[in-house]
This record gives C-alpha cells, structure tokens and sequence, in this order.
DNA sequence: ACCTGAACACCGTTCAAGT
DNA sequence: ACCTGAACACCGTTCAAGT
C-alpha cells in the first residue's frame, strides 16, 4: 500500500509567527487577555502547545511583544495635500479605533518594554508636524503629548470612566474630538 | 497546665482589608505585578493563601480592584486662593508621582472595571475648574483630556518610549510640563 | 526542521475541618 | 469569626523523543 501522509498534518496551513499572532489576538478580542494561554492557543491552531515554542523560543512574553507590536504600530501616513492638522486628526481617529477594537491588549501598550512599536509612531506624529512648518521641540513635545491622549482616552472610554453626575451619558466621540481640538490648538 | 495561646497567632496583627492591599503593593511595587500572587501575598502576611479569601471573598479579582482604588483616587483639592491653572497643575504633578511610584498597577488601572476610582478623580478635576469659572462643557472635556493626558503620558514615560532618534535622552519633567501647558492654555 | 507527550513547579480557588 | 490543609483543575515551560 502507498503510504498516506497523517491526516492531522495534511493541507494544513504551516505554522508562522505570523499565524501565530493572529490566532492570539483572536483569542483577546473575543474572550480576554486573561483566557490567552499557550495551551488554548494551541488548541486554536490545531497544534499542540509546545509546538509555539519553536517559533517563539521566548515564549509568552515574545507572544506578549508580539500582540503590541500588531497593534500599537500604526504610524501616521504623511500625505503632502493636506494640513498637519488634519493628517494628525485622521490619525488619531484611526488610532483610536485601532485600540478600542484591540482593547484587551492596552494593558500591555501601557506597560510592556516594547519601545520599537511606540516610538515609530510617535516619530511618525513629529515628523508631520516639522515638515507642517513646526518648530523641532513644539514638534517633539505635542507628538508625545497628542499619543499619550490617544492612549489615555481610549483607556478611559473602555472602562466607561465618565458619567457626569450619575445619570448623564458621555458622547465619546464628541468627547474624543473636543479633547484633541484642546490639544492641537495649542500647537504653533 | 495554663492554656497558651499559639506561638504563631500571638500579638500578630488581624488580618484586614487595609493591611492585605498594602502588602500587596508592597509586593508590586518591589517585584511587578507578574509575582504577585495569593500565595505569595499570604507569605508576607503570615499567614496561608486560603485566610486572604476570609477578607476578599471575590479572590484576587477584588484584590486587583483594591489596588486600582488604592492608586487611582486621588482627587485634586480645592485651594480658592489658587488661580484654578495651579491647582489642576499640582494635582497632575501629584497623580503622576503616584502612578509612577506604582508603574506596576498601571495595567490595572487601565483596563480593570471599577469606575469609582477614576470618576471620583475626574469629577474633582471638572469641578476645580467650574469654581474657577470655566463653562460646564468646557470644564467636562479638559477634565477628561487632563486626566487621559496624565494616564498616557505616564504610560509612555514607565516604558522609556521617548528616544528623539536614536541617542538623544528625553527629559521627562520637561515633556510633561510642556504638555500640561499644551492643554491647559487651551481651555477658556 | 517541526511537532508531540510526559513531566515539573507553580497557579487560583473549593471545601471540609480545626480553634 | 478566622484560619488551615488537602485537593482540583489549570498554568508556562523543559526536555527527550518522534517524524
């Protein structure tokens, strides 16, 4: 008889870092970084947990770096057409997004020694502003403060920190604009 | 024979809520939030694991809460002879202290819902500047960008993310404040 | 090279039991 | 009321072994 490969091994899709990533962040979005384990994600990519640790020797701490990496690293697309002002508005919206549909890693953007992911982006927010006309330091300073106002709201908003009084909801996205209109009209 | 009371449960202080959140920032402040554990925790109380749960009957869910309360609430106090800027400006400086004193419950304090701690600390902030004569939706939006500003930064500085290029260090009291300004001369 | 299986040292939490 | 001891179901990770 011919032999038959296995059929577990057959047709499937090799494991990559890249996979690997994907399922894990999967797993966040829908259940929590607190139900991220090696052995569920295994289970999620029909391997075995041990079989990660070929791919990520450093093991969930690298997974961890991993999720932030995919997440926190969206720099601002410089296109020459338009304000300053409103290449940081559209990235800041997108931002955002970006971290509220990932809302179970922020605790790891806040805390993980991750700078790569970070600091691209915030170089991404200075360099807007100094080809905008934008002295270096003003430049240097509202890019930090504008990504750190980014981050901070999105960790308010997510915990729903805001009710005015007791019964008055907040409109976050009118909430999210006037916070940054205070912040980038202080640029010059 | 006089009966004598257990070596180990003589003139040892009770076990209390107060006292087992303390060690337990003890624990996080000296080791990271990734060794705290109840075991652990009780090590340092003397006492097994299993006696925390007498106090906090929701485990080490509402041992994470007590922490977030514990960092997290520290609302600005109202001097009327201050100007409302300087007022909002020590308290940031205070909150940030505090947050970078306890880098390890940032974290927690990003994603754990427990609103009471973070509402209380904006309200103060809103409030602060309404006394100060800033109009009531004005004051509700740079409540929420101070304190989203503080978070943020704060999370950024604990992580080092800062390096303009590649050799040149930041000066963080520096950034901050320039920030704070960016902000504050924004609200009328 | 890539994955598995068994094993180890640890978790959080329960539950019955002690005082 | 307050704490202990043993037990359970799970962790992350190592290591030798399979293909």
């Amino acid at each position: 008889m011919v032999r038959q490969p296995s059929i577990n091994a057959q047709h499937r899709a090799p494991l990559s870092t890249e996979r690997i990533i994907e399922a894990a962040l999967r797993i966040v979005d829908g259940q929590g970084l607190g139900r991220l384990t090696m052995r569920r994600l295994g289970d999620s990519l029909e391997v075995e947990a041990m079989a990660i640790y070929h791919h990520l020797p450093r093991g969930k701490e690298q997974l961890l770096d991993g999720l932030v990496a995919h997440v926190a690293s969206a720099p601002a697309d410089d296109a020459p057409s338009r304000r300053w002002q409103d290449v940081l508005r559209g990235w800041a919206a997108d931002y955002r997004g970006r971290l509220m549909a990932h809302a179970g890693v922020l605790p790891l953007v806040v805390t993980r020694r991750n700078p790569a992911a970070l600091t691209a982006t915030v170089a991404s927010l200075r360099e807007v502003m100094r080809r905008g006309g934008v002295a270096e330091d003003a430049a240097a300073v509202a890019a930090h403060a504008l990504l750190s106002y980014v981050i901070g709201h999105t960790a308010l908003e997510v915990r729903g920190t805001g009710e005015d009084g007791a019964d008055r909801a907040v409109d976050w996205d009118a909430r999210f604009q006037a916070g940054l209109d205070l912040l980038l009209t202080g640029v010059r």
